[in-house]
DNA sequence: TTATATACTGTAAAAATATACAGTATAAAT
DNA sequence: ATTTATACTGTATATTTTTACAGTATATAA
C-alpha cells in the first residue's frame, strides 16, 4: 500500500471519524468544513488521490458515495474499555497498569471531544463546579489549552485538576471552592505541566 | 421497541443490506428499485415509520443522511446509541423520537446499573447535589426505589428530578438548593409516580 | 531553470436527491 | 357504513452534491 502524505492521511481520518459518528461519509463540503478548506475540490483532489492509493473507492455520481477500504487505524466500533486512573497526591497520572483503578466500558467519542482516560477526583477543590470527591472526569491527552479549560496540571510532583488561565509568563490554576486558594505560578521560575484537558464528566450515583 | 409492519421491516433490510455492501446509505430512489416500488414517496413513507419507531434516524437535508440505530438482525456490531430526552415542564417523558434530542455512543452498562436513556436536566434545584443544568442523568426505568434514591418522578403532568423519601402513605420529593421547597404529597389524596431513578450522570465540558 | 507534484481558491453547471403535495387502493377496525 | 392505517403512484421543485474548469502558490527534483 503506497503511503499517503500528511494531508490525505488527515482526509481519510475525516472521513473515517464522520463514518463513525453518523453512519453516513461526508459531502466534499463536509471535509472541507472539516478541516478549514475553502473549495470542495481541495476535498475532491485528496480523495481522488486516496482512490488512486487504494484506501478509499469513490461511486462516481453518488453523493456520499465513499467507501473506506482500508482505514489506517483501528476505527472498528471497537467497545472500548476505557481506564480509570486515580488522581493522587504525587506523581504523574500515567497509564501504567499499576495506576489503572479499573476500566469502564464506553465509547471514547461520547463527549464533544475524543479522550484518553479517565481522572477519579479527589478532593473538595472544584465543588463549586459541580465536581464532586470520587467523580470521574474525562481526560484527553493534550497540550492545547485555552483559558478557562478545566486541566490536569503537574507541579513537580503535585498533580491537580483546576482551572487554567495564563497571562504572558503567569500561570494562574484556579478551584472552584472559596476556601482553597488560586495557585499562582511565574512560568521563568517555576516548571509546569499540562497532563491534559477535561472534556466530560461521569458520576456513578 | 415497537413491532414492524411487513414492508418496514423489507425496507430496512434493504438499508441494512445496501450499507453492508456499499459502505453508504441508499438513496430513496435506490430503496424503490430494490424493492419494486415505483415512487421516491413509498420509500420515503417507510423510512419515516422506521424513525417514528426508532430504529433509524434520519438527517433531514443530507443525501443519503439514513443513519441505523437499531438493526433487525446481526448486521453489524451496532454500537448502542442510547437517546437524550430533554426534562420538559410538561409531560411524561418518553421514547417517542420526538422526545429525543440526540443520541450518544455509550455502553448502557457504563454505570452500576444499567440503564435506558439520559434526561438533560434543566434548573437548578439539585446543584448543591453537583447536578447543573443541562447535565445528562442515566435514568433506568423501574419502579424499585429506596429511600435517597434520586429519581424522576411525574406529578400530574409536571415532571421533576428529585431525591426520594418515602414514610407510610407520605411521599416526599426533596431538592439539593436551599432556594426550593421539598414537594410533600399524601398519596391518598395525590397520585405520584415514580418514572425511574437515576444511575448516573455525564457532563461535556 | 524548468518541470513536476502537492495543495489549495473560486466559480459554475449538471446531476442527484430529499421532500412536499395530490391522489388511488385495500383491508381492518369501529 | 365510515373511519383509520397501510401501502403505494405520479409529479414537481428546491436543495444538495458532484465534478469540471481555470487559476495561484510552493517546495522538490531533474
Amino acid at each position: 500500500m503506497k503511503e499517503l502524505t500528511k494531508q490525505q492521511s488527515k482526509v481519510l481520518t475525516c472521513v473515517e471519524v464522520y463514518l463513525n459518528k453518523t453512519g453516513f461519509p461526508p459531502t466534499r463540503m463536509e471535509i472541507c468544513k472539516q478541516l478549514g478548506f475553502k473549495s470542495p475540490n481541495a476535498a475532491e483532489m485528496h480523495l481522488r488521490a486516496l482512490e488512486k492509493k487504494g484506501y478509499i473507492s469513490i461511486q462516481s455520481g453518488s453523493s456520499r458515495g465513499i467507501s473506506v477500504i482500508k482505514s489506517q487505524k483501528s476505527f472498528e466500533p471497537t467497545q472500548d474499555q476505557v481506564p480509570i486512573i486515580g488522581l493522587v497526591a504525587a506523581g504523574s497520572p500515567t497509564l501504567a497498569e499499576e495506576n489503572i483503578e479499573r476500566r469502564i466500558p464506553c465509547d471514547p467519542d461520547m463527549f464533544s471531544e475524543s479522550f484518553d482516560y479517565f481522572l477519579k477526583v479527589k478532593g473538595l477543590s472544584m465543588i463549586e463546579a459541580g465536581i464532586h470527591e470520587d467523580d470521574l472526569v474525562a481526560i484527553k491527552k493534550t497540550t492545547e489549552i485555552k483559558n478557562g479549560d478545566l486541566v490536569v496540571a503537574r507541579l513537580e510532583d503535585e498533580v491537580t485538576l483546576k482551572y487554567f488561565k495564563k497571562t504572558n509568563h503567569d500561570l494562574e490554576l484556579i478551584p472552584a471552592n472559596k476556601d482553597f486558594s488560586t495557585i499562582k505560578i511565574d512560568l521563568r521560575e517555576q516548571e509546569a505541566f499540562i497532563e491534559g484537558k477535561s472534556v466530560g464528566l461521569i458520576r456513578t450515583h
